[in-house]
RNA sequence: GGGAGUUUAGCUCAGCUGGUUCAGAGCAUCUGCCUUACAAGCAGAGGGUCGGGGGUUCGAAUCCCUCAACUCCCACCA
C-alpha cells in the first residue's frame, strides 16, 4: 500500500470520530464492571471553546480515556451552565440591538427570546469539544436548566428552606448596577485602581468652623446622615457632643457620632457616614439609629430622593459634584489615592453597596462535613497546596447570597400571600395549599399568590450538577446514581475553587451523605508564552480549532499535556503544537517502515532480533511502570513524555535501527510478527494522549471486525523489566555512542564500516555484539589484549575500546585528548577518596552510600589505568 | 494587612523522605549529514557556582534562618 511521507490529521480526525459515536463506544450504561466516572465542568451554554477549555478537556479525555481501557466502565457526563447573568447579559443586549429594550418585555416574552437564543448557540461548545475528540457519553448531555435539574434545583431550595437553612432578609449586598442583580461575595473581584481622595468641608453648625472629611466618592454626601469622628482624637476633643455638620452643597444638617472605628490616623480622622451605600457606615448606622437614605437607582444612575444630579450616572455625578464643590469653595484639596475597587466578575462593572431584601443561604453547618472530607484526604486535592486555601475559606465560611434579580435561570418557589407573609413550596399548587392552612383562607387562588420575581444564583444549581446528572435528586435511589456515583475525577480550575467546588462537595455530603468525587485535579491558568493570560480584548488567544485545522487533534493534545503540570500555570507557544504534530508524523512514519517489510518464510530469526526484541519489552515494561506511577500521581505530562521517548528514541531510534532489513529485503516472520505486536501495545499506550492517528494504526495493523476500536482495547500492564538486560544494553548504547563520535571526530564517512577492538571483561556485552555491529556499522569486533598506538580509544565501564585509525589518528590531539579525559577521572577519584578518607563519613552514612562510593574509586581507578596505558603507548 | 506558592540550561519544567558521575528532560541553539520510514528527520556537541546571603551536616538544588523578585488567594479601612 502506498502511504504519503505526510501525516494527514485532517483526513482521518473526523472519520474515526464517526465511527466511535456510530458504535457507541462514548456511551455507558450501569453493569458489573467498576465504574469510572466523571462529570465535566459545564461550560456557558452560550460559550465558545478557548484554550482553558481545551486543556481542561484535554486531560479529561485523557484520563476517561485510560480508565476505559483498564477495563473501567467509563462515563464522561457532559452538559452545559445556563450562566444566568453572562446569558440574561448576552440577550439583553441581543435585543438592544435590534431595539428592545428589555423592560419593554414580560418575563415570558423575555424567556422565550432567551430560549430561542440558548437554542441557537447553546451547545456550539460542545460541538466543538468533538473536534477535539472529546470520548464524552452525549446520550446524557445536560443542561442546568433543563427539567432535571431544574426540579431537583427547586426541590433542594425547598428542602433546605424546610430545615431552615434558606432565610430571606434585608442585608447590605453587592449590586452589579449593569446587570441589576446582588451577586454573591465570590461574584465581586477586588482590583487595585487609581481614584482620589476628595477633602471637603462639613461647615460645623452655628459656626464659621469646617470639619475636613476625606473620601473617596465624593457623590455619595447626597446620602451622609451623619460624620464620624474617634472620641479619643484630640483635635476634635472641644466640639460637643450634640454638635451638627452641614453637607456639602446639599445642605442637610447631620449629627456628629463619636466611634472608635475611626481610624485617626487616616485622612483627618473624620468620616463621612452613608449607611445605604456602604458597609462599614451601615454598621455605624445600626449603631446609632441613622437614617438611610438610598441615592441610586438599581443601575447606577442617582435618583430623585435629594432631588439633585437626578438620573446622573455615578462617575459623571462624581467628576461634577467635584466641580460643584469646587466652585462652592467646599473642596479643600484632591489627592491622588489608591484603592480596591470590588467589580463585577461578569459584567466588569463597579460593584455598589446596596441594602437589599435577598435570600440567603446558612452555611456553616453544611461546610462542617465537607472541610473534614478534605483535610483528612477523603477528597484528594492535585497539588495539595489548594487543601489550605479550601480550609480557609470554608473555615471562615459567610452565608451564600443565592438571589439574584434576573429571569434567566431557575425562579425561586416562594409565594406571597395577599396579606403579607409567604410559603416556599415545590409547585403552585403545593403553594396554594400551604397558603390556604397559613392564612386560614380556604378561599385563596392560585391568581391570589404572587411568586417571587427573583431567579437562583447558577451556582445552585451547578453545584448538585455530580448527583443530578443522574437524576440523584429526585430519584436518589436510581440504579445511575447508584452506580456511577461518587464520580472519580474532577477536572477544573482553582479559580472555581469556591464557587464550584467547595459547594459540590457540601451539596454531595447533605444529599448523599457521600463525596462527590474522590480527587480534584486543579489546572492552571493558560498564558501566551510570555506570560500574559489569554484574553480576548488582548488578541493572544489561539482559536481551538485553528490550531486543530492546523496541527491536528492529536497534536494541540499532545501540545497541551506537554506544558501542563497540575496546578501551575502554563506557558502556551505554538511550537509545541509543531512538537505534537512532529510526534504524529514521527508516528506515521515508523508505521510506514514496517508496514512496507515483506516476510520471507524460509528465514530464521536473527539474534540481532531475538534479542533486540527481548530488550524492547523489557524497556517497555519499565516505562509501563513509570507510567502508571505517573498517572497515580496525576503527572500527566510526565506519563505523556515517557510514553514520547519510549517511541521516539527507544522504539524508532534503537528498536527499529536493530531489526530493520536491508533496503528491499524480507524479514523473518517472527520478527516481523512482534514488531507489529510492540507496535500495536505503543499504539495502546499513546491512545489515551492521541485517540485519532492510534486508532488509524491499531485498526490497520491486524485484521479488525466492524466494531472494534483501540478504545476499548486492554491497556498493556507492566510486566517485570529485567534490570541485567536494560543495563547490558545501556552498554551497547553508550558504545554505539563512542564509535559514532569517533566517526565524527575523524571526518570517517557514516558508510564506511570500522573494526572495533575490545580488550573484553565482564562489563562488555557480548551477548548484545551483532546489534553493536549492525548499529554502530562495523566490519567486525576484535578481542584484543594490546593497544596500538595509532587506535582511539575510549572505555565504556572498566572496558577498552579502540578503532583503528591507521594513518589518521593525530597523536598531539588525541594525547590532549586523554589527558583531558585523565585529569577528569583523576580529580573524580580525589573526591570520592576524599569522602572515604572522612571517618566521619564511612561511620554516619549508610552502608549502601559508602558501598558506592568504593564502588566508584574501583572504575574510576581502573579507567585512571587504561588511559595512563594508552597515553604511554601514544608517547 | 494576612496567607500560600514560585525562583534549577536560552524557553518550559523534573529532581519523592539530604547520599548511585546529581546537576537532569523536552524544546530551542550550534556542527555534520537530503544515509530509500521520517529534513515535521538522523548523528554529534555546547550550555546552569540550582534567585542572593547565612546556618545545620561527614555531605545541601534538597533541611533551617534571612533578604530579594514574581504570581495567586483572602480581608470592609473611608
Amino acid at each position: 500500500m502506498q502511504i504519503a511521507d505526510k501525516y494527514s490529521p485532517q483526513e482521518i480526525e473526523q472519520k474515526w470520530y464517526d465511527y466511535w459515536l456510530d458504535h457507541k463506544l462514548f456511551h455507558s450504561e450501569p453493569d458489573e464492571r467498576e465504574p469510572y466516572t466523571i462529570v465535566i465542568p459545564p461550560p456557558n451554554v452560550t460559550g465558545m471553546l478557548h484554550m482553558g477549555h481545551m486543556l481542561n478537556n484535554t486531560l479529561q479525555d485523557v484520563l476517561v480515556r485510560r480508565a476505559r481501557m483498564l477495563g473501567r466502565n467509563a462515563c464522561w457526563v457532559p452538559g452545559t451552565d445556563h450562566a444566568s447573568i453572562a446569558t440574561e447579559a448576552k440577550v439583553v443586549a441581543k435585543l438592544r440591538a435590534e431595539g428592545i429594550d428589555k423592560a419593554s418585555l414580560t418575563r415570558e416574552e423575555f424567556l422565550r427570546h432567551a430560549w430561542e437564543w440558548k437554542e441557537k448557540h447553546g451547545g456550539i461548545i460542545l460541538k466543538q469539544l468533538r473536534k477535539l475528540g472529546a470520548s464524552c457519553d452525549w446520550d446524557r448531555t445536560c443542561f442546568t436548566m433543563d427539567d432535571i435539574r431544574t426540579e431537583g434545583v427547586i426541590d433542594v431550595f425547598c428542602d433546605l428552606y424546610r430545615k431552615g437553612k434558606i432565610y430571606r432578609g434585608v442585608r447590605m449586598v453587592h449590586w452589579d448596577p449593569s446587570a441589576k442583580t446582588a451577586l454573591s461575595d465570590e461574584e465581586v473581584i477586588y482590583k487595585e485602581s487609581q481614584g482620589k481622595l476628595y477633602y471637603l468641608r462639613y461647615r460645623l453648625e452655628g459656626t464659621d468652623r469646617n470639619i475636613i472629611v476625606a473620601t473617596t466618592r465624593p457623590e455619595t454626601i447626597l446620602g451622609d446622615t451623619a460624620v464620624c469622628l474617634n472620641p479619643n482624637d484630640e483635635r476634635y476633643k472641644d466640639i460637643a457632643a450634640d454638635a451638627r455638620v452641614i453637607v456639602p452643597l446639599v445642605g442637610r444638617s447631620i449629627p456628629i457620632i463619636r466611634d472608635e472605628y475611626v481610624d485617626i490616623e487616616f485622612g483627618t480622622g473624620a468620616l463621612k457616614v452613608t449607611p445605604a451605600h456602604d458597609v462599614n457606615d451601615y454598621m455605624l448606622g445600626e449603631k446609632f439609629g441613622l437614617e438611610t437614605i438610598d441615592i441610586f437607582n438599581d443601575d447606577g444612575t442617582i435618583n430623585d430622593k435629594v432631588g439633585m444630579y437626578v438620573g446622573m450616572d455615578r462617575f459623571d455625578c462624581r467628576k461634577q459634584i467635584e466641580k460643584d464643590l469646587d466652585a462652592a469653595g467646599l473642596l479643600e484639596k484632591v489627592e491622588a489615592y489608591t484603592n480596591n475597587v470590588g467589580y463585577s466578575e461578569r459584567t466588569g462593572v463597579a460593584i455598589e453597596p446596596k441594602l437589599s431584601m435577598q435570600w440567603f443561604m446558612s452555611m456553616k453547618e453544611i461546610a462542617e462535613p465537607a472541610t473534614k472530607a478534605v483535610a483528612e484526604d477523603l477528597i484528594r486535592f492535585v497539588p495539595e497546596k489548594y487543601k489550605n486555601t479550601y480550609r480557609h475559606w470554608m473555615e471562615n465560611i459567610k452565608d451564600w447570597c443565592i438571589s439574584r434579580q434576573l429571569w434567566w435561570g431557575q425562579r425561586i418557589p416562594a409565594y406571597y400571600l395577599p396579606k403579607g407573609g409567604y410559603v416556599v413550596a415545590e409547585t403552585a399548587e403545593k403553594a396554594l395549599a400551604l397558603a390556604r392552612e397559613k392564612s386560614g383562607n380556604n378561599e385563596l387562588q392560585l391568581g391570589d399568590l404572587r411568586q417571587d420575581e427573583d431567579v437562583l444564583d447558577t451556582w445552585f444549581s451547578s453545584w448538585l450538577w455530580p448527583i443530578s446528572v443522574f437524576d440523584g435528586i429526585r430519584n436518589p435511589n436510581n440504579k445511575e446514581i447508584n452506580y456511577y456515583y461518587p464520580t472519580n475525577d474532577l477536572v477544573t480550575g482553582p479559580d472555581i475553587i469556591f464557587f464550584w467546588v467547595a459547594r459540590m462537595i457540601m451539596a454531595g455530603y447533605e444529599y448523599r451523605g457521600e463525596k462527590p468525587f474522590g480527587n480534584v485535579y486543579f489546572t492552571g491558568i493558560v498564558r501566551d508564552k510570555i506570560g500574559r493570560k489569554m484574553s480576548k480584548q488582548l488578541g493572544n488567544s489561539p482559536d481551538p480549532l485553528d490550531l486543530i485545522a492546523e496541527y491536528g487533534a492529536d497534536g494541540v493534545r499532545v501540545a497541551m499535556m506537554l506544558c501542563s503540570s497540575a496546578g501551575n500555570d502554563l506557558m502556551f507557544d505554538n511550537a509545541l503544537c509543531e512538537q505534537g504534530r512532529n510526534f504524529g508524523n514521527k508516528i506515521w512514519n515508523a508505521y510506514r517502515l514496517i508496514n512496507g517489510w515483506s516476510i520471507d518464510e524460509n528465514l530464521q530469526q536473527s539474534d540481532n532480533n531475538r534479542l533486540a526484541i527481548e530488550w524492547f519489552r523489557n524497556r517497555m515494561n519499565a516505562a509501563l511502570r513509570e507510567i502508571e506511577e505517573n498517572f497515580r500521581n496525576y503527572r500527566i505530562s510526565e506519563a505523556l513524555m515517557v510514553a514520547y521517548k519510549l517511541f521516539w528514541d527507544d522504539f524508532s531510534g534503537w528498536y527499529l535501527e536493530i531489526v530493520k532489513p536491508a533496503y528491499q529485503q524480507p524479514s523473518d516472520a517472527a520478527t516481523i510478527a512482534a514488531t507489529k505486536l510492540i507496535f500495536g501495545d505503543l499504539m495502546l499506550v499513546l491512545h489515551p494522549f492521541m485517540p485519532f492517528i492510534t486508532e488509524e494504526i491499531w485498526q490497520d495493523i491486524a485484521p479488525r471486525k466492524e466494531g472494534d476500536s483501540i478504545m476499548v482495547a486492554p491497556m498493556p500492564k507492566a510486566g517485570e523489566a529485567d534490570e541485567q538486560t536494560l543495563a547490558r544494553f545501556a552498554l551497547v548504547q553508550e558504545i554505539v555512542s563512542a564509535v559514532r563520535n569517533i566517526r565524527k571526530q575523524k571526518n570517517l564517512p557514516q558508510k564506511e564500516a570500522l573494526e572495533l577492538k575490545v580488550v573484553k571483561d565482564g562489563n562488555y556485552p557480548a551477548e548484545f555484539e551483532p546489534v553493536i555491529v549492525k548499529i554502530a556499522n562495523l566490519s567486525a569486533v576484535t578481542a584484543v589484549t594490546e593497544k596500538n598506538p595509532t587506535d582511539a580509544g575510549f572505555i565504556v565501564k572498566t572496558t577498552q575500546y579502540f578503532v583503528p585509525m591507521g594513518d589518521n589518528i593525530n597523536r598531539e590531539e588525541e594525547i590532549a585528548r586523554l589527558e583531558k579525559d585523565l585529569a577528569y577521572y583523576e580529580g573524580f577519584l580525589a573526591s570520592v577518596m576524599k569522602k572515604l578518607s572522612n571517618e566521619r563519613f564511612v561511620q554516619s552514612a549508610p552502608a549502601q552510600v559508602v558501598a558506592n562510593e568504593r564502588a566508584k574509586q574501583n572504575d574510576a581507578e581502573a579507567k585512571i589505568a587504561a588511559i595512563r596505558e594508552h597515553l604511554a603507548a601514544l608517547k
